[in-house]
DNA sequence: TATGCTGCATACTGACGAGTATCACAGGGA
DNA sequence: TCCCTGTGATACTCGTCAGTATGCAGCATA
C-alpha cells in the first residue's frame, strides 16, 4: 500500500490493469466473440489505441486476462489456506473451508467469475495455449484440494475410504458445478445448498460436521 | 421405425432436422457468435436460403436447437428411469443410475453436449426466453433427481439425513461439474471418478454401494 | 527552446457475416 | 399441359469490427 512515485512505467502498468479489469467485465457480459475492443477500451476510459498499445491482438488480451484471473484465484486460495495453517490443526476445518468457498465465490463479485470461467473453457477449445493453461490450472486446483483432504484424513487419523485424488476432483467439480447451476437457475443454489454440499463431502471423508467449536460465519456478508 | 410416404411436409421436416443437427455440431465447435449460418447450412448440405426458409433468424435457430436438445435429454432421462421402474425395486439402484449417467454422457457423443450446454447457459444471459427455458429445464432435472433420491430413501426405509431437495441440486451440479472439469482437463474425469462420485452420493444417502447383486455394466460400451 | 521518444487518440481499410430480394425449379392439382 | 405454391439457391446490401496508419501531446534529455 505504499505510494510509488508514478513513474511512466507505472502509468503504463496502470492503464494496462484498467484495460484488463474492463476486459473482465465486458467479456463476462458479452462473451469473447460478442465483445468489441472499442467497448473494452471505452469501459476502461480509453480508446482502441490504448488496447493495441498494450496488447498484440484481441486474443492476446484475452490470454492476458486468463493469466491474471488465474493468478488472482490462486492468490485467494493460498491466502485462505495459509491462514488456516496458522490456526489450530483441529478437525473442525469446516468454517475454514466455508470461508474459502465464500472467498472464491465473491472473487469477482456475483456470477462474473463463473461466466468468465465458462468463457475461458469454451475459448480454450480453439486456442491450444489457453487450453494448456486451463489444464495446468485445473491440475493445480485438484492438487491443492487433494492436499487439503489428505490433511483431514491425517488429522482424524483414519484411512481414506475413497481415493483422495478422486475426492479432490469431485470436490472441485461440485463447486464449479454449483456455480454453473446457479447461472441456469439463480434460485437453485442457496446458503443451505453450500452447507449441505460441505456436509456430504465431510461425510464422505468420515468427519462428523456436527461438532463445530464455533460458527464464525457472518451471514449478511455482501 | 415405420417408413412414412415422404410427403412434402416430411421432406421439409427432414431438412429442418438436418439443419438442427448441423447447427448442434457447428455451434458446439465455434460457439454462437463464432458460427456462421453459411457454415451451418453447408454442414447440413444446404445453403443459407434453406436456413432462412426454416427459421426466422440466427437466434430463432439457436432457440429451436435449445428446445430440441432439451427434449432429447429428457427423452433419454425418462427412458432410463422408466426402464428402471420396470425392474425390481431393490436397493441396488447403482447399476441403473450408472447406466443413466452413461446414457446422458454419450448423448451427443463426447464433449459436444457439454459444450453446447455451456453455450446455452452463456447465451441465455442475453436472451430472456432462453433463460426461462433453461431455468425451467434445470428445475425439471432437479425434480427428477429428487424423486429418484426419495425413492431410494423409501426403498431402504430410512429418514433422509440431508434434504432431498438439496441433495438433488448437488447431484445435478456434480454431474454437470464433472463434464465441465473434463473440458478443462480431459484426463481429470475417468470411469473410476464416476464410480467414486456415485459412491459418495449413495454414501450420503445412507446406502452401502458394496452390495450389488450383479454388475451388468459393459466396460467397452462405445 | 529544440528534439526525440513513447503512449494513446483518431481516422481509415478491408473483410466478414446477418439478413434480404429475387429467381429456379420441383411437385401437386385442375 | 398449364398454373401455382413454396422450398431452397444465388447474389446482393449494409452494418460491424479487428487491425493499421498516422497524428499528436507529454515528458525527457540537451
Amino acid at each position: 500500500m505504499t505510494f510509488e512515485p508514478l513513474t511512466p512505467e507505472r502509468r503504463r502498468a496502470m492503464t494496462r490493469q484498467h484495460l484488463l479489469d474492463a476486459a473482465a467485465v465486458v467479456f463476462a457480459k458479452n462473451g469473447f466473440h460478442g465483445s468489441t475492443l472499442d467497448e473494452v477500451a471505452a469501459t476502461a476510459g480509453f480508446t482502441k489505441g490504448a488496447v493495441y498499445s498494450n496488447f498484440k491482438s484481441k486474443d492476446d488480451l484475452f490470454l492476458a486476462l486468463l493469466d491474471e484471473r488465474i493468478n488472482r484465484e490462486f492468490a485467494v486460495f493460498s491466502d485462505v489456506l495459509e491462514q488456516g495453517r496458522l490456526e489450530d490443526q483441529g478437525a473442525d476445518q469446516l468454517p475454514r473451508v466455508r470461508e474459502l468457498l465464500h472467498g472464491l465465490e465473491g472473487m469477482s463479485g456475483g456470477d462474473t467469475w463463473t461466466t468468465l470461467y465458462l468463457e475461458f473453457v469454451l475459448y480454450a477449445r480453439h486456442n491450444p495455449e489457453a487450453q494448456a493453461k486451463l489444464t495446468a490450472t485445473a491440475r493445480r486446483e485438484r492438487d491443492l484440494a487433494q492436499k487439503l483432504i489428505e490433511n483431514e484424513y491425517a488429522a482424524i487419523g483414519e484411512d481414506p475410504t475413497f481415493s483422495t485424488r478422486e475426492m479432490a476432483a469431485i470436490s472441485v467439480a461440485l463447486f464449479n458445478g454449483l456455480g454453473l447451476e446457479r447461472l441456469a437457475d439463480p434460485d437453485a443454489v442457496t446458503e443451505t445448498t453450500i452447507d449441505t454440499m460441505l456436509g456430504v463431502l465431510f461425510d464422505a471423508i468420515g468427519i462428523d460436521p456436527d461438532t463445530p467449536s464455533e460458527s464464525p460465519v457472518t451471514e449478511g456478508s455482501k
